[in-house]
DNA sequence: CTTTGTATTGCAACCGATTGCAAAAATTTC
DNA sequence: GAAATTTTTGCAATCGGTTGCAATACAAAG
């Protein structure tokens, strides 16, 4: 049942097409691969054959012999306990972007979902040969099996952020320069106490709130510890983070979100309360997602380079597999201006 | 340069681990895959000793030796003219609920994106014995190209809409159901001058339509071609879709879009004019996206099972390549009322 | 101590391609 | 027309595994 194993019907083989043509399978070989030790005539005749028959050599045969590979592993760790589904907008964006990426390279994308607590079983398609270096999307808190991974010589590659001691190679957005670009907007408009959404527990989320607090500071601010609620990135925690934040009674009128998820169902959850965004409450999301634009009101974010950040991805898990040294980059990140923060 | 090419550093493989266990190649295999042909000792110390080497069985040479293949391919067209990149969260959930349904069955996931004008190079990846079937995401207007694939043996599903005289595998929402619930419920709020918002050269979206012309029928009226804006799947067309219903001067009290996309940004379009939703336009969108609910306000949609989908693809496509018939199946939809309808 | 039986192991062919090297065919030269 | 080249082709080994079959080791039976 369900084995994938080939059934009766045998697929085309280059044997086949040599029987055919007359010829040996050296010669098929050759005439495919356009080598000018075949005839000319002979050559033209037996690409004519294979197009006709839309033959097409067995990739996994000519990998094996040729030690090669153009298959890039893309891992999308997740979290077991919560059984959190791959869902938030902005990793599908990032996987879109990556295939975008891939595919400019000539390159296949071989998705697979792993356990975040097992992550080192996202080196086995790499130990196994299936891909010639990994992707990781998510880098949770999982700094430590990430070293390991990267001194194994395992050619890795994280979305994320970039911390002390880090063998691995990360790519990410300037979250510190996003915390503090957001938090300095809501200042501008004469906020002063700003709550934080975000689990802090995860990297970047930690260096966003480092810019939150640096932004406070400049203006003679201190973070205080009852507007920070640590949520998670799952969806509708938006919500539970707003009703948590007011039961603590404490004053607040603005939010720095996370996320653009996060600020979203916040918001949502605020205005089924009566409250007014962002007359009484001014929120800021992070991310900009597409659909940032079409919320209502429209949501200002610090937007994060999803196209440049797949490419960057790319050239450094190739420039890695090459052999190079990848250093970890971090992209610019821009505030975006709706009118969610007023 | 980044050619993927395996570097001087070359993998452990089988016939390493014979040497240092001390036993020929035959004997790793068998031990590695359980086999009660060999001692059990032999066995417990051959796979302590690939464990710690984290050897891992090259799957390339055993897929090729075993006749075997657990890759499934998903192939996402784009729209070359356009340019269009994967980015509508419909499509990207989607992926993300194939990954899971194929995770859970212990496939893999190849992704790879071809032009829509040339679909038969989808099979490219089958007929390289890449894959053992291909899933295809966005039915467009190729049904000749997709029912050639299918005489051609090439196991394939599609999700999308189901035609006559179709050769291959569809799995689909009720599009018809959809369409009449959409708009029975329009109805039922008062509304009458409903516009409809889509593209129906798209098979699935002429469905949805058949179903707004059954509803009015039902109410005894006809669908006012004045009503039909042909926009199409990409991002603010809502809003370019609005600007052209408004300059043909004919009164609308309601817009069913064909997905949540479009509504959304159609929305937006409205209130940047001043035009209330519901009061004056109600819309209902599809889809059923996870930011429906936090949108303002919270859209009224036709939910499509996105779970269910992803689950009902694979499971089809396993039957196909298993030689079984996969008759075409329509999952059923769902009105989720909220608010932007009334 | 030989015979028979059983438990382990290794040899070698094979999966579908590529390629160095030698053989065959075609062409040029003398 | 034979020898020397130059083209074109095919043989056979190889990539990293798997497995039928024969060989070996060991224990039990006669």
């Amino acid at each position: 049942m369900s084995g994938g194993d080939t059934k009766a019907q045998q697929r085309l083989q280059m044997a086949d097409i040599a029987r055919l043509a007359g010829v040996s399978t050296s010669t098929v070989s050759r005439a495919l691969s356009g080598s000018p030790l075949v005839n000319q005539e002979t050559r033209t005749r037996v690409i004519e054959l294979a197009r006709s028959l839309k033959y097409s050599i067995n990739i996994g045969a000519q990998n094996l012999r040729l030690k090669q590979n153009r298959t890039v592993g893309v891992v999308v760790p997740y979290d077991a306990a919560t059984r959190q589904h791959l869902s938030d907008p902005f990793f599908l964006g990032m996987l879109g972007s990556l295939a975008d990426a891939l595919t400019e390279q000539g390159f296949d994308m071989l998705i697979s979902r792993v356990d975040a607590e097992t992550l080192d079983a996202a080196a086995q398609s790499f130990d196994s040969g299936r891909v010639i270096g990994i992707i990781l999307i998510g880098q949770w808190r999982h700094h430590e099996q990430l070293n390991q991974l990267a001194a194994r010589q395992v050619p890795i590659v994280v979305w994320g952020a970039q911390l002390p001691q880090q063998l691995y190679c990360t790519v990410g957005g300037d979250n510190v320069a996003g915390g503090r670009l957001a938090t300095e907007h809501l200042l501008a408009a004469g906020r002063r106490r700003i709550a934080f959404f975000g689990d802090a527990r995860l990297p970047e989320v930690a260096q966003r709130q480092h810019g939150y607090v640096q932004a406070l500071a400049a203006h003679g601010l201190e973070a205080d510890p009852q507007l920070y609620v640590a949520g998670s990135f799952l969806p509708q925690v938006g919500a539970a983070d707003v009703e948590e934040l007011l039961g603590r009674d404490t004053p607040f009128d603005a939010i720095f979100a996370c996320s653009d998820l996060l600020a979203m169902s916040a918001i949502s959850a605020l205005r089924a309360r009566g409250i007014a965004v962002p007359e009484q409450v001014a929120v800021v999301g992070y991310d900009d997602i597409e659909l940032a634009s079409y919320f209502h009101p429209p949501l200002t974010t610090v937007r994060q380079p999803i196209r440049a950040a797949g490419r960057a991805l790319v050239a450094s898990l190739l420039a890695l597999v090459d052999g190079a040294v990848a250093p970890s980059q971090q992209l610019p990140t821009e505030l975006v201006v709706r009118a969610s923060a007023g």
